[in-house]
DNA sequence: GATCGCATATCAAACGCTTGACAGCATGTA
DNA sequence: TACATGCTGTCAAGCGTTTGATATGCGATC
């Protein structure tokens, strides 16, 4: 028997629309810049491990591996990054940020950092408190569904 | 000069991982009903405001009026919801929950409320005042970008 | 050294959603 | 009454993604 009225007092509601809310304005930020959300992510996921394969790249942002494809397709033909091939791996193809795409992200991450600044502003000391409690609502549901999303924890091999 | 390490401080980006977690334990747990999340919310929004039509329910769930056509399509089809003429303005359609669509609609908000219960459980008191910050998150938001995202709030007219 | 298992990358098809455009109905105004 | 405006619903096209399947290359086991 759901009650409509208690519908806007449920967490996992709020968390929607905040995210809801959040990707629309990083969206309208990055418009200006040719970039989209995913871009975004992609081109700072490859930042933070340089070298990443598309498979592993894909478990990273919680997409398919053929999401990535497309994404790193575009973006090496604007020339933001370029695939080498592995030393050792003659199928698997390393991922590099070119100088273009150092800028462009330098770009992007300036935006995305403004709005970081400006809930920071908002929320006050509170704002580690927030972060803390969605971690535990992640670390929550992280032990019943299987699946990998996280960003760089300890660096597990990727010879 | 973005900050691989300093990836994991921040707000959105726990936002997103929390919301990606969330989502897809919803999407898992209301499998087995053969409903996605969309799917839920729909009928959930329908229940909560008997009668809505296809294009104020759009604005609703903050999807497109094509998105939700699709969607009653679908759940019409399966015997879930029926549309009904509007009495007076003959070309918008009533959408109404079948008996069938209530008690699916039931069965899928146990499943929700389940989840709802296990954060309330782990969060304990502070689950208000994550909502609190999300909803002060939203609200930030919701000034610059002029995207209608809401639930029932003070029942707007639809004569 | 040969074979099996695993992972990567790519292709093809299907699905869902968005954008853009159009027609129908109702209301408000000249 | 006639017309303009706004909202609704639907069609068509395009984009991005997921799912399923296939081929290739590396590593481990026998």
């Amino acid at each position: 028997m759901p009650e409509p009225s208690a519908l806007r007092q449920r967490v996992t509601w709020a968390l929607r629309r905040a995210e809801f809310a959040v990707q629309a304005i990083k969206e309208q930020g990055l418009r200006p810049l040719g970039l989209a959300v995913p871009h975004y992510s992609l081109l700072m996921a490859i930042h933070a491990e340089p070298g990443l394969a598309g498979a592993e790249l894909a478990r990273r942002l919680g997409v398919t591996p053929q999401a990535v494809a497309s994404l790193v397709a575009r973006l090496e033909q604007r020339g933001h990054l370029e695939r080498r091939a592995h030393p050792r791996h003659g199928h698997v193809q390393e991922l590099y940020l070119t100088e273009d795409g150092r800028e462009l992200l330098r770009l992007a991450d300036a935006v995305i950092s403004q709005i970081e600044q400006q809930i920071g502003l908002e929320l006050g000391d509170e704002t580690t408190r927030l972060v803390a409690l969605l971690e535990r609502v992640i670390d929550l549901t992280a032990d019943r569904s299987a699946l990998p999303f996280g960003l760089p924890e300890g660096n597990e091999d990727r010879s």
